[in-house]
DNA sequence: GCCAACGTTGGC
DNA sequence: GCCAACGTTGGC
């Protein structure tokens, strides 16, 4: 999962524990959310628009989909209006934080490892802020930095 | 700041 | 259904 660090950093889940992750307003983004994670699934946080990006932590599912309330509010920037509580189109789940890595990953050594070619957020035009990891990509990126779980 | 790579919108 | 125009993401 994609944050930008100023927007909502890792250090900002360590601190609330939890967060719901809102605003997802893409359809492949959303059903990965809302078909594919379930709890205690483990997630890469990825601090994106930084210099330089990485991977800054674990974290892991806390709560599986459910209707993204702010779809509902007007006074959000992530209000539709054509979401509404009987008929929610967008979802979001809610994680918890599981351990900073104990040293950062970046893009760069992502892109160098031939271990992690295939993983998606290495691919060029890779915009989704919700993708799916590989089992054997997630070990390897813990393994890098050194970090166990 | 630039721009490639999308995804969405809406006229036709 | 096509596709041009537009907006966004996010690395560089």
């Amino acid at each position: 999962m994609k944050s930008e660090p100023h927007v909502y950093s890792f250090e900002n889940l360590v601190n609330d524990k939890t967060t719901h992750w809102d605003g997802v307003r893409n359809y492949q983004a959303r059903n990965f959310m809302r078909d594919k994670m379930k709890i205690g699934d483990f997630v890469l946080f990825y601090h994106s628009n930084h210099k330089p990006p990485h991977v800054a932590g674990v974290a892991k599912v806390h709560k599986e989909g459910y209707p993204d309330f702010t779809a509902f509010d007007s006074e959000s920037k992530y209000f539709d209006v054509s979401s509404t509580p009987d008929n929610p189109r967008w979802i979001m789940v809610d994680i918890e934080a599981v351990t900073p890595l104990n040293s950062i990953v970046s893009l760069a050594d992502l892109k160098e490892n031939p271990e992690l070619e295939d993983m998606l957020v290495v691919q060029r035009g890779q915009r989704l802020s919700v993708q799916p990891v590989d089992k054997r990509h997630f070990d390897e990126v813990l393994r890098m930095s050194g970090t166990t779980i």
